[in-house]
DNA sequence: TCTGGCACTCTCACCATGAGAGTGCCAAAC
DNA sequence: GTTTGGCACTCTCATGGTGAGAGTGCCAGA
């Protein structure tokens, strides 16, 4: 939030004169000249001196001329400055929050996943660009019920229900039929020593059950606790949900199919997108990656702003919004802090 | 197969110079001239000749030309022609049947979904355009398993296990708190009524079910019988799993930006695509939709080549490529064909 | 019936041209 | 010293003309 120590020490005119460009550069998508600049600025001054500041702006690398008889547009270090100290974000307007609240707030049937994906569309509908949730880790999240179900010979059922509703299971290849009562036995007994703890303690501690082959342990809850070992091997891979990608084929400045292919191509793989948003997820609040910030070229003319989302207090995933760097971020920005915290309370372990 | 009716008897020689020409626009993407024509259809045809056989073709509707002094393109109808009595399809390489079969071989975990999510990346794949699996109809598969498992106060949970392999569960609001023995009396009712028969006779026999209240069902069956109802109530909407609309975006007849947002905003609605899919759940075997022929207007410009598979003898989905019509359908055929029967397979009740 | 020849047409790449927009800089004004 | 008006300059973009290249249609002759 601080302005950036080095030489952009800026008079309040020059601020001024960058802040009204950055706006009408978001607004409609062309070079700003001088004319315009000094009608719009809504202070008394004539072209010819806005053509200096604007020489000096160029200078520190805050605003460049496409060539030299074109206005000039924000640089991403420009888009920072911007940012981090001249942008007034612009409150939600009822109706969006409202939106918001009526599709987030849980109704009968409650899902994680569904809101998942609710949270994206979401936030593609309402900013016109592509909105991307991971999904949320379940390190922190207690495990409310498990239960094993025998399904035929040598195949068993595993159930697993999370504090948040989550239901995951996973079909079990075993040696030996087992009788429903052993199943049930089992599951009375991993429900006594795991229900109600966290997913990482569980790890833990079957960790430490698996190791050492305790004398008091009757067949059943051993094979029990083999069983638990597989169901919770399954290291949960991050992921996310991503929406409205068309979104970004209507901006003119992701016209170049190349370029979009690029693009739609991160999406697909994952990889790189995952690895810009896990590292919002130590972040305290909304964070910004303008253009090649991230440090992936193909997000180059992109910008990304997220925001982690909570359960319980613990942060357990990341939301965003993916659009050009020309995006209107005064209205970007607090639709994504209020959708992460909408979400984050729909995903609260509750009744 | 057979020729079309009309008034498309054409000889030997149009048929043959048709035939490469196709062929010949299907490799280069370029309007095909007389000359190379007259080269390549193995024909000793001077180019004039080529010419009058073309004009013919033209008056026919078979194939048409940009603009005066460019070759010749196939039309809809002239690849109509071309698929249903010229193309010779060439059978898969060992290569590529050893790919589909081992990636569609169920391994250690087998699993529909991602069985369904594998085949549509092969056919994205091997085919370099986008792959489309629709979700497996499950009116005729059985239940082999249904369970009820109590949550908390209010809240069951319902799980159902398929023949294929299928788990679905369902979190029920309940108005009063059941036993665990109750929950297993009921479990044990209903599975006794249902496990064994399709879904499409279970939610028949579960409509009479609720329609009689009998006297000899004691209230715990009743509260089954009305739980049953709301886990079946579900009516499985249709979807399908996309890959690879990306490769989409290499060719350059669909190189218009617009063009492809109309299409992949047609892909994200599913609506139309899902009709089109549909249309093909009754067709024999191989179907192909050129272009516009689907009747969508999004379409045009592109084919669609689909094939049903089938579970135990029922047809129970669609799989397909899209792709711009100038495909080599004389590969693409008989991929979508094989992996749709290696689906079927791999899908098919079993051990 | 087929073929060679020829005039014709259309595209495409290239260049020149001029209008429009906006700059940079200088000298004068405040 | 800062601001301003003026003016030459530069660059883009749309327009139009030109010539090469490709391929056609048609006609007359084999």
């Amino acid at each position: 939030m601080a302005s950036k120590g080095s030489d952009l020490r800026l008079d309040e005119r020059s601020r001024r004169l960058l802040k009204t460009l950055v706006e009408r550069f978001i607004q409609d998508a062309q070079p700003v000249g001088s004319r315009t600049l000094s009608r719009d600025s809504g202070m008394e001054l004539s072209p010819a001196t806005v053509r200096n500041v604007m020489a000096d702006l160029e200078e520190m690398g805050l605003v460049a001329a496409p060539h030299t008889s074109a206005g000039r547009i924000p640089t991403v270090k420009g888009y920072r400055l911007f940012i981090d100290t001249l942008l007034k974000v612009q409150p939600l307007s009822r109706v969006e929050v409202e939106r918001l609240r009526e599709n987030l707030e849980t109704g009968e049937e409650f899902n994680p996943q569904s809101l998942i994906s609710t949270a994206s569309n979401l936030l593609s509908g309402i900013t016109n660009m592509a909105g991307v949730v991971t999904l949320p880790r379940r390190d922190h999240s207690e495990i409310r019920h498990m239960e094993f179900v025998s399904l035929s010979a040598g195949r068993v059922l595993a159930i697993l229900v999370f504090s948040d509703n989550e239901i995951q299971n996973r079909i079990l290849h075993v040696e030996r039929e087992y009788s429903p009562s052993e199943l049930q036995q089992a599951s009375n007994y991993l429900s006594s020593l795991f229900v109600g703890s966290g997913l990482m303690d569980v790890r833990r501690r079957l960790l430490n059950e698996l190791s050492r082959t305790r004398e008091d342990m009757n067949e059943t809850m051993r094979a029990a606790v083999e069983m638990a070992g597989k169901v919770f091997s399954s290291s949960d891979e991050e992921d996310y949900v991503i929406a409205g990608q068309v979104n970004l084929m209507n901006f003119k400045e992701l016209s170049d199919v190349d370029k979009l292919r690029q693009l739609f191509e991160a999406f697909t793989t994952k990889r790189d997108i995952l690895h810009l948003l896990d590292q919002c997820v130590s972040a305290d609040g909304v964070q910004i990656f303008i253009g090649e910030e991230s440090g992936y070229k193909v997000l180059d003319g992109c910008s990304v702003v997220t925001a982690p989302y909570e359960i319980d207090d613990h942060v357990v995933g990341v939301l965003g919004v993916i659009g050009p760097t020309r995006m209107a971020y005064d209205r970007v920005i607090p639709i994504v802090d209020v959708t992460a915290r909408l979400l984050g309370a729909a995903l609260n372990s509750r009744e």
